[in-house]
RNA sequence: UGUCUCAUGGUGUAAUGGGUAGCAUGGAGGACUUUGACUCCUUCGGUUUGGGUUCGAAUCCCAAUGAGGCAUCCA
């Protein structure tokens, strides 16, 4: 830990500490205001990490607030899932859950505050009508017929909107600022519109519910939030943001943006995601192909990882599209030290090893992790008959390959070292179905006196006392970089469906060591020189699941592309 | 042809008017190895362009260029 490191302080730190100097604030105060309509993905943890640690870092707390003003996409299901997901992510929220429906009843108030300022006012046109006055970025709008009516008149009939005397879309609450602006977000903005729709917390208490732009600047002023620290999308919304509060006469917090997470080979988008799920395309929000925290986790991936990777990238505003390879490296980091390593044939092929005993069978000691001095060792049971990995022989090696072949040896790890004498092959398919072999008794691991040196060490287990598995070997979902950003000729753009990869799962049996027949669901594990796995909690006791979490490192096969 | 934001190796991020422009990832090569893993070493590669201010500019100013955002009764 260098001391440039320690201050080297992002954007949103700098801003903090200088309001912390300066006496602006003696304290901070975030929040993370997801709302409660789809799963959390490795995006918004970006916005749970900058917004909790900037609080923990600086000492002062952060608020978890739904918001849940749209009630016909939201629901308490999302809800709960996201309160797991930030949980596991390792986050503390401030005391309960806070939820914009909270504040329905201030909000309404404060809606009503702005009315008798006349910086509100109810208007009928429709929203076709609204749409087409309020003109294009490059012009300015025109202002509602409905605009100058009486506060009393807009009292009376935002009070009737509240009552139910209309129907949806017949009138909205429009906030009076400024049709000419250049930004869109202030030509009379919606804040108030009829939705007769049950609320997930609420029920049939409210038929209008507040828009985004008036619910959140409220929200965050009443709970004394600090910094609002937000992607860069809510940077236009930020004057009406702090016109909102200023009109109000309430405390302002401030509003900071940040460039959100994007990841090559993935896609971000909620309503993105969900159709993936809806169209059956994965298995639910949590399948561990999905970009999703419960999808991530149920792959194996740590939180720790997570955190750390988060860090890594940094914080800044400039768009990024990171490589998904940066995540990978701190998943299999953090699994390096943590994974008890096991045997496990993926693919298997039988070698039989045709000088040792019929019936022997020797008790094998085996490091549980060589990175953890405190992870002890424990047995594994030898014997003639043998599972190793189809790709550990060749009838015809190059020189370079270290592994077995007619005359050559190969350490088989904490056991023997082996000579191949002969293999079996069915001619029709060309298929290897059993290699003979011998073994060097003076060769025991740990009391080789052999003499031998040999340049391989493969894995294997023992076929009576191997247990029969299925790993699910995952791969990314999409063959693209940028699956979401693909246009024809026309200009119309590409289905990201377009690029899904075909082979993003496989399932197959494979054999593991005796020791992983008490694995529960969420394990995890490496098997040596294949990669980490992580038990799925579709296993049972009889048959257990291992989701391949991501790869060894495998030089080897880099080598063998080029 | 309005407005806002941004621009440092392939990717991401640091250097806050005075460092040979740092770190990580990535690529290449090598050492070690009872995991072709891990670890370690070497190496590759960058300030968008043009003006200006200054003794001195990645940093300040102007312009150009490029990228992204902006019309949902979504958040």
């Amino acid at each position: 830990m260098s001391t440039q490191e320690e201050t080297s302080l992002n954007f949103i730190e700098q801003i903090i500490e200088e309001d912390l100097k300066n006496g602006k604030h003696n304290k901070v105060v975030t929040r993370f205001p997801p709302e409660p309509n789809g799963y959390l993905h490795i995006g918004h943890s970006k916005a749970i990490c900058i917004n909790f640690s900037m609080a923990q870092k600086y000492g002062g707390k952060t608020n978890l607030r739904f918001d849940d003003t749209n009630p016909v996409k939201e629901d308490t299901s999302y809800v709960n899932a996201i309160q797991k997901d930030i949980e596991w992510l390792g986050f503390e929220w401030d005391a309960e859950p806070l939820y914009a429906s909270d504040y329905f009843g201030k909000l309404y108030n404060y809606a009503a505050f702005l009315i008798k300022k006349g910086l509100a006012y109810v208007d009928d046109s429709t929203q076709e009508e609204i749409r087409a006055m309020r003109g294009v970025p490059t012009k300015p709008g025109t202002e509602s017929p409905y605009r100058n009516r009486s506060v009393e008149e807009n009292l009376q009939l935002f009070e009737q909107m509240k009552n139910g005397d209309f129907e949806e879309g017949e009138k909205v609450l429009r906030a009076k600022v400024d049709m000419s602006s250049p930004n869109m977000h202030m030509r009379d903005p919606v804040i108030y519109r009829i939705l007769k729709a049950h609320h997930h917390r609420t029920g049939d208490e409210w038929c209008i519910y507040p828009m985004y732009d008036f619910a959140h600047g409220v929200s965050d002023s009443i709970e004394g939030i600090t910094h609002s620290l937000c992607s860069l999308e809510f940077e236009h919304h930020r004057p009406f943001y702090e016109w909102l509060n200023k009109q109000l006469e309430i405390y302002e917090p401030q509003q900071i943006e940040f460039a959100r997470l994007n990841l090559n080979y993935t896609i971000m988008s909620k309503r993105k995601l969900l159709q993936l799920v809806e169209e059956g395309v994965v298995n639910g929000w949590d399948d561990p192909r999905m970009p999703t925290l419960s999808g991530m986790r149920r792959l194996g991936y740590t939180p720790e990882a997570i955190r750390n990777f988060i860090d890594r990238v940094g914080v800044a505003k400039r768009e990024n599209i990171i490589d998904i390879a940066l995540l990978e490296f701190c998943v299999r980091e953090h699994l390096n030290k943590i994974t008890p390593r096991v045997m496990g044939v993926l693919d298997p092929v039988k070698l039989v090893i045709t000088n040792y005993p019929d019936d022997q069978v020797e008790q094998m000691t085996a490091i549980n992790n060589p990175e953890d001095p405190e992870g002890g060792s424990r047995t594994l049971p030898f014997s003639k008959d043998l599972y190793i990995e189809r790709a550990d022989f060749m009838e015809d090696p190059p020189k370079k390959y270290f592994r077995l072949g007619p005359g050559r040896m190969v350490r088989l790890k904490n056991a023997y070292i082996i000579e191949c004498n002969d293999f079996v092959k069915d001619e029709a398919t060309g298929e290897i179905t059993e290699i003979h072999c011998t073994y060097i008794p003076n060769s025991r691991s740990g009391e080789d006196i052999s003499g031998l040196k040999v340049k391989g060490t493969i894995h294997w287990v023992s076929i009576p006392h191997a247990i029969e598995v299925e790993t699910r070997m995952y791969d990314r979902l999409f063959n693209d970089e940028n699956p979401d950003g693909h246009k024809d000729e026309e200009g119309n753009s590409i289905s990201f469906m377009e690029f899904l990869n075909p082979d993003s799962l496989h399932v197959q049996k494979a054999y593991v060591e005796p020791s992983l027949a008490s694995a529960i669901a969420g394990d995890r594990v490496q098997f040596m020189r294949k990669g980490y796995f992580c038990v799925d909690p579709d296993s049972t006791t009889d048959h257990l699941i291992f989701n391949k979490t991501v790869g060894l490192r495998d030089s080897w096969a880099k080598k063998q592309k080029k």
